[in-house]
DNA sequence: TATCAAAACGCGACCAGCACGCAACAGCGT
DNA sequence: ACGCTGTTGCGTGCTGGTCGCGTTTTGATA
């Protein structure tokens, strides 16, 4: 389930990347991080091993790293956008009142998908970003005032 | 269906706030417009009339119409904002390939909304952020490649 | 192990999209 | 017509991210 630096590491070099310490420290701090961290969160640990990274080089190792399918990034609202394995890809929903993220079940968007692609010919891809709402503890907090 | 500007200034009025030329020239751009325009569209509808509008009085009336329930605003994806009027709320599908935007049919995210509910007392709120995936053309493009 | 082109880096400048503080102005109740 | 106060124009600042440049590092090859 949870990949090891190592093998993300190898998949960097099979996608004919070459292999430096702030793509590694990126990697470490995705597989160690928090759950949704920010290009600036991860800036700030990769900071802790490494002070003299540039923060514009986790947003381009973040980028090739996309691009060769080892992490996905999704945006959880109106701030920065906060990036995965690609291994751990889920939906978010995201309460607007709160801020909580939950994941999404695995077969919640799949009504809607098929729904879309049946009468509209449209291919979901709902990860990419999160679909708000209002949590349950925020909605009945609304509900008693 | 399709408020006049003179229903929407009347909407301000009952909020208590007063009613300029910017105001009234922001609703006007939003009623005759194109269908979603962001704040730096509608500003560049405002300055026809009047060119010395500023974009930071878009922003705050935008932002005060919305406090009054006047207009909405969606993001499509990862640039600007963009608007509409209350009254046409509904939600967005758009192609992450040809950036092209659909108007949700309403009924579309019904059995996801409900499953979220039942499952996790989560109600969606699913108009404020569209939903990406692929249109029906880019898909079709992409297989015959 | 030394060489060397290309890849990646650090750095700073810059961009979009938007928020904010302030003094001048204008809507509207009286 | 007056005056309170909401609103405007303007500049400035912020966040999140991109880009170009000159230097350093990687890793294939000799």
């Amino acid at each position: 389930m949870s990949s090891t630096v190592d093998e993300l590491v190898a998949q960097l070099r099979d996608g004919g990347s070459r292999v430096t310490t702030a793509r590694r420290l990126v990697l470490t701090a995705l597989v160690k991080g928090a759950d949704h961290p920010t290009a600036e969160e991860l800036l700030v640990a990769v900071r802790t091993l490494a002070p003299d990274v540039h923060a514009s080089t986790v947003y381009r190792n973040l980028e090739e790293l996309e691009r060769l399918g080892v992490v996905v990034h999704t945006h959880l609202g109106h701030g920065a956008a906060t990036y995965h394995l690609a291994t751990e890809a889920h939906g978010h929903l995201v309460c607007e009142v709160c801020g909580a993220t939950l994941e999404a079940p695995e077969d919640l968007f799949e009504a809607m998908a098929d729904g879309a692609k049946r009468r509209l010919g449209f291919e979901l891809r709902p990860y990419h970003f999160a679909v708000l709402g209002v949590c349950a503890e925020c909605a009945a907090t609304a509900r008693n005032d």
